[in-house]
DNA sequence: GTCCCGACTTAGTATACGGCCA
DNA sequence: TGGCCGTATACTAAGTCGGGAC
């Protein structure tokens, strides 16, 4: 026909079938593999591949066996913002009711046992759980908790408990360790007992038809209550996370499905049928007061073909992105303040890839920033540091108040600006004073449909993986010293977009454990060696072979820790999931013969299963 | 232009799981 | 077989961004 097939692994044979007047790609498949990309007809097929079709394990509402072609109406463009035709589901699943306490168990108020109220117990409950952790020694925590508890009190209680210094909650922390202890140490059998009930779970309400497919979802259980916690300085922490009630949850589902019962005695705060939207199910929770939804798991079909679309758009930035930065230089001269303004901040997000930087409330969340709200005191001016001219030193506090911090060599005329900038300002006023991220994101937007502050991010992200594997991989290497460039390209990106991780409370324990298992190995190759030269003509061989097996064993390990070292503190996997086109990665594996499965784990596969189906060794970013 | 909100992506950490070794 | 350890998964907070009201 006039398209390109793309056969995928364990695909053996593709008819193409003319029936009543429409072409129809059947395919003949071996093995498990139920991912493919067949071009169902009717469709224009670009040469660089459309996403296609990707035929997926059949579920209900589905009548093909072993692969499933989907039926007609699914294969035609939907309407301009409309998501789905069909979407059914069972609702949320709720979160456990709370347990009393066993009689034994005791709240202390001023050193005497005081028999708590149900859900004065409950809320007790959630701070006793906490006690061991950093959370509870802070004041603002501790007040948030405490004002938050009052209030569920019942009037008498309130008059005894005034004073959270004067509650003791070890008890009842006591008897939740236990408790934790005894899960551990159940049997195998109750182990497996408790997994099952926990599949059932997941097999009745993690997943929904969508569209006549059997979809995975996400999140399909509604957050348990419990004391919020804020990531860095939140001025909400330990405030009290109400549960959630079917009576607080807008089902969203389509008007000719079975549509969900609330549980028993209860029912929907709404049920709506909205087919512009992805999502199941919705609350408002009460910390902020935003929605909270229900949607698909990454893996699912409509995830998927969204993240292939961004990734698109970052390739288109590709071939403008030389336009832009180009005339965000010119602009650094502009008579404009506010376009000059506009130009640095481009620069810093192109360049150093920053966030946006949306304004917040404040008082409401933990003080962070991003590009546009960078404020004076987040940057110093060195017009010399280091042997380096104009060197501006950032020191701000990110997402999820993670510290940013950079010295950055920059053009003379951004140096300048800055300084213009921060002139006659106050360290806590703005430093694009004359900027938001809605003025930058619709002047990126007039330079190419559909670009945005954070494509640049997806962009550089994956044209430095991409650049830094081709710089670093050796094809003469054996796997795992691919895997080593692989990571140190990963690390790169992370580098770059500032994901970071705390040390892990195992690490040093795991590396002595490592730095043994080289020694061990070391002395193993010295025998090696001594043997080797003891040994009679007929051994030699023999000997040379083991002694170069131990070698090789030797390197693993060392690439091993020298891997492990330079990851310490920095997070591969957000870049991995968020920012790098899965198809420079499968292209690599497919290049240099490393397999998939060592750079994607069950999960980012299926995550990744149309850029798997798509992506050839050629592809290029 | 500003403010607000809804929908969606991106983020780090806590915990569960499962394989390996003593 | 039980405990240890590394990895995978669960969890949910915290961003981005566009659209509508004013």
């Amino acid at each position: 026909g006039k398209g390109r097939v793309h056969l995928s692994l364990g695909c053996i044979a593709v008819f193409l079938v003319s029936k009543n007047g429409e072409t129809e790609a059947v395919v003949e498949i071996t093995g498990f593999y139920l991912h493919f990309v067949a071009m169902v007809t009717g469709h224009r097929v670009s040469s660089q591949g459309d996403l296609g079709r990707r035929f997926q394990t059949p579920g209900l509402g589905c009548s093909h066996r072993s692969l499933c072609i989907c039926p007609r109406w699914e294969e035609e463009k939907k309407e301009d913002g409309v998501k789905w035709t069909q979407l059914e589901h069972r609702g949320p699943y709720f979160a456990p009711l709370y347990e009393p306490l066993p009689d034994d168990v005791q709240f202390y108020y001023n050193g005497k046992p005081l028999k708590l109220s149900l859900a004065t117990e409950e809320i007790a409950t959630f701070y006793a759980k906490m006690l061991d952790h950093e959370y509870t020694t802070k004041e603002i925590f501790q007040n948030n908790f405490f004002n938050d508890w009052r209030k569920e009190m019942t009037s008498d209680e309130q008059k005894i408990i005034k004073d959270l210094d004067k509650c003791d909650f070890r008890e009842i922390h006591k008897y939740f360790v236990d408790k934790s202890e005894a899960r551990k140490a159940l049997s195998k059998e109750e182990k497996q007992k408790l997994k099952e009930e926990a599949d059932k779970i997941q097999e009745e309400y993690g997943y929904c038809i969508l569209d006549g497919h059997r979809e995975k979802i996400g999140n399909f259980k509604t957050e348990p209550p419990g004391l919020f916690r804020g990531r860095g300085d939140h001025p909400k922490m330990g405030m009290l996370k109400r549960r959630i009630m079917p009576e607080d949850v807008v089902i969203n589902c389509s008007k000719d499905s079975k549509i969900p019962e609330p549980p028993e005695g209860h029912k929907w705060k709404e049920v709506r049928f909205d087919n512009t939207v992805t999502w199941l199910a919705s609350w408002t929770e009460n910390i902020q007061n935003t929605l909270k939804y229900i949607m698909l798991n990454p893996s699912s079909k409509l995830k998927g073909e969204k993240d292939w679309q961004k990734y698109e758009v970052a390739r288109r930035l590709k071939d403008v992105v030389h336009k832009i930065r180009a005339q965000y230089q010119a602009d650094w001269k502009s008579k404009e303040m506010k376009k000059r303004q506009r130009a640095v901040a481009l620069y810093f997000i192109d360049k150093l890839a920053l966030r946006a930087g949306n304004e917040k409330e404040e008082g409401e969340t933990a003080d962070t920033v991003g590009c546009c709200s960078l404020r004076v005191e987040h940057i110093r001016l060195h017009p010399e540091l280091d042997g380096q001219e104009h060197v501006v030193e950032f020191d701000f506090l990110g997402k999820d108040s993670i510290r940013y911090y950079n010295k950055v060599s920059v053009e003379k005329m951004v140096f300048k600006n800055l300084q213009l900038f921060m002139k006659n300002k106050d360290p806590s006023d703005d430093l694009f004073d004359r900027l938001n991220t809605s003025i930058l994101n619709r002047h990126l937007q007039s330079l190419m449909d559909g670009l945005s502050a954070k494509v640049f991010r997806t962009y550089n992200a994956s044209i430095t993986l991409q650049e830094q594997l081709k710089a670093l991989t050796n094809s003469e290497d054996n796997v795992a010293g691919k895997l080593l460039s692989y990571n140190r390209a990963n690390r790169a990106v992370a580098i770059l977009c500032n994901h970071q991780r705390s040390t892990p409370k195992t690490f040093e324990k795991s590396m002595q454990n490592l730095q043994a298992k080289i020694d061990a190995k070391k002395q193993q190759v010295e025998e090696a060696q001594e043997e080797l030269k003891k040994a009679e003509d007929d051994n030699v061989e023999k000997k040379k072979k083991l002694l170069k097996r131990l070698e090789e064993q030797l390197d693993k390990l060392n690439v091993q820790a020298t891997d492990k070292e330079e990851n310490k503190q920095i997070a591969l996997g957000t870049s991995k999931l968020n920012y790098l086109d899965p198809r420079i990665s499968i292209a690599w594996c497919k290049k240099f013969g490393v397999p998939i499965e060592k750079i994607y784990n069950k999960t980012q596969r299926e995550k990744f299963a149309w850029a798997i189906d798509m992506a050839d060794e050629d592809f290029e970013f």
